[in-house]
DNA sequence: TATACTTTCGGTACATTTTCGGTATTGATG
DNA sequence: CATCAATACCGAAAATGTACCGAAAGTATA
């Protein structure tokens, strides 16, 4: 299909995309290869273009793409249309550290129905893991081992009753919060059908923290 | 495409936005790159609007924002970037009936290390559902209760020996794929610690077919 | 109304792409 | 072997796009 140069000026192409984010001049090609005249970069890029192999806009700088891949985009801006949001899963709730909160422990990102999700932004998915909340019940769901809490993250300061995403001492746990109207104490509740698991009370010198509110369950 | 100075306001706006949580007036643009009149960056958040980089109110001040757009494609072309790909997660495998291939189907999508993943496109995942495959090794992973298989769909021709996605009767199963020298028959095995899992020899009659091969393992 | 911002206008300099006519090299083919 | 076709390359000029300017006019808002 390609020739040898083509494929070396594509690949740069490809590279020096991926690199800076925008698309190289073809001046930069040249020289990246050089060669003394953009005569024979624009030939190759008119070549690779009419073969298929790249997309570009006429007389515009920096204008070369690299034709669509068809497949996740095109899945993923489908599913946004159709009812549906795709929230970032972020690993176990009630197991590790609460440091997960990165991009890099994204492990999928999840279909969540929009009556759940009405929000744009600052909504994620965490596993609910073991059976400490499973007398919960969220919109008629409880939440089981395995199931997706949804949490929305940009509600941090919760009422009497919320269930939340509570990180204390670095541990993230999902519970249900209330505060004591005497003294204005939090405690927070586990739901379980398990006794073994007992009201913990939050001292100030806790290093404690709400992440957000759980607004919804994907069973599983 | 965009040029490398309108990258570059459109990273500082980025920027900014991020640190000081609202956006930066354009005499605020027009310091940080230390030019001469707003005229110009003016002009620069024109053609980002234009090209759909920016959203903006007229003659409002700091009404500067990212289009929600973006946050997907950019997580997307992140990801792809960073050693993973997004595969679709098509429910359950040993559950329901194979017509689980549709779009809308997609339960979410995983990240997956691109060590396993190294195509582009006919990859997805499924769930493994029960303990018919618990003893199968793929990469030394064994396939237990809630892992994810993914699998190759653009493989459909499948060796002895092969670990396959199989559906039979519009039933999808994770099996290990056998072929009878003499008689040409196809056996499928369960590789499990439950002797319940009986082989199944499929008859040409049956209505059969192989979905893909298994190339990996995300455990749970 | 004062003032802080945004928008519009006309214009310059420079950067980048496109086009044109032409040479050199290679590999296949009658 | 001669020839044809495809590829790779060149230099220079023309066409187009991008970045920038200063000044003035328009809008929002305390």
């Amino acid at each position: 299909m390609l020739t040898k140069r083509q494929k070396q000026v594509l690949d740069f192409i490809t590279e020096y995309s991926r690199k800076n984010g925008i698309s190289p001049t073809i001046d930069e090609i040249r020289k990246h290869f050089r060669l003394n005249s953009v005569a024979t970069i624009h030939q190759h890029l008119e070549s690779l273009r009419s073969k298929g192999y790249l997309d570009r806009l006429k007389n515009k700088t920096r204008s070369l793409s690299l034709p669509k891949k068809r497949s996740v985009s095109d899945l993923i801006s489908k599913s946004s249309r159709s009812g549906f949001a795709l929230v970032p899963l972020l690993g176990s709730a009630n197991a590790g550290p609460a440091t997960f909160f990165a991009e890099e422990n994204i492990e999928a990102y999840q279909k969540v129905p929009r009556t759940i999700v009405r929000k744009q932004s600052g909504i994620f998915a965490v596993r609910v893991d073991g059976d400490s909340m499973n007398k919960a019940s969220i919109d008629g769901n409880n939440l089981e081992d395995g199931d997706l809490a949804i949490i929305d993250s940009e509600y941090k300061s919760p009422k009497s009753g919320d269930y939340v995403l509570a990180v204390r001492d670095g541990l993230a746990n999902l519970k249900k919060f209330l505060r004591d109207q005497k003294t204005g104490d939090v405690i927070l509740i586990s739901e379980s059908s398990n006794p073994k698991h007992k009201p913990i009370k939050v001292s100030s010198e806790d290093d404690f923290m709400i992440n957000g509110r759980i607004i919804g369950v994907v069973k599983r």
